[in-house]
DNA sequence: GCATGATAAATGAC
DNA sequence: GTCATTTATCATGC
């Protein structure tokens, strides 16, 4: 009778943290250890004058090229890794503010005549 | 001189207002009764966005913070939880 | 003073 | 490549 009648919610797979590092006896009956302080992701802090030239960029080419992330990366002594997560990162803003711009004006959702 | 830093100054971004208290309870609701999962698909976030009034987009934030939220500190939600169990508990009876 | 919603790097599935 | 998500961080509410 040592059962919780309002019973402690499991730890559930998505509750585990993505990286390997958090967690470390994973739910043996439900206790669970936490690594301290292994590594948290780092955020980049994005100069002002990075951001400009990147956005000055993707006003001319929503697609950067190989050759021209190269350049850009020395320029703004950046890696190439941070210059194409942010490209792909700013398609998906720029998308949403198309979809919001086209939302306002043409038929919303209900679907028909059309 | 001094206006060009903070990127994120004078954006018409963060202006963040509290959702209704209604919408908060319906959004707890689903959380909850989902737990082992707390993943709507894209069909339950529109019905979701209809009956709290907001965007498909704020509610997919909500789920985003809870669920960062709730996992990083599962005892402060203990309470929480417990009363939005025993409040679907009703429905589950039957 | 933290709770909370929004934004933006960073990750991973596909 | 897209894209939903995770995560850190930001700005605000109260």
């Amino acid at each position: 009778p040592l059962e919780e009648p309002g019973r402690v919610q499991l730890p559930f797979p998505w509750m585990k943290s993505t990286k390997a590092h958090a967690w470390k006896g994973q739910w043996a009956g439900g206790a669970y250890a936490a690594e301290p302080e292994e590594n948290k992701r780092t955020r980049t802090a994005y100069t002002r004058a990075q951001l400009l030239e990147l956005e000055k960029e993707f006003l001319f080419n929503k697609y950067i090229s190989r050759p021209r992330r190269v350049e850009l990366a020395v320029m703004l002594n950046l890696t190439e890794r941070h210059i194409k997560i942010w490209f792909q990162n700013r398609r998906m803003k720029w998308k949403k503010e198309e979809d919001k711009k086209r939302g306002c004006g043409t038929a919303v959702a209900g679907g028909n005549t059309e | 001189a001094v206006m060009i830093l903070r990127s994120r100054f004078l954006d018409a971004r963060r202006k963040r207002r509290n959702f209704n208290k209604q919408a908060t309870e319906i959004l707890n609701e689903y959380f909850y009764s989902h737990l082992s999962n707390p993943y709507p698909s894209e069909e339950a976030k529109e019905e979701l966005a209809k009956k709290c009034g907001i965007t498909v987009s704020q509610v997919s934030n909500w789920f985003g913070n809870k669920r960062i939220r709730y996992k990083k500190n599962i005892g402060k939600f203990q309470e929480e939880a417990n009363i939005y169990a025993a409040k679907t508990a009703v429905t589950a009876t039957n």
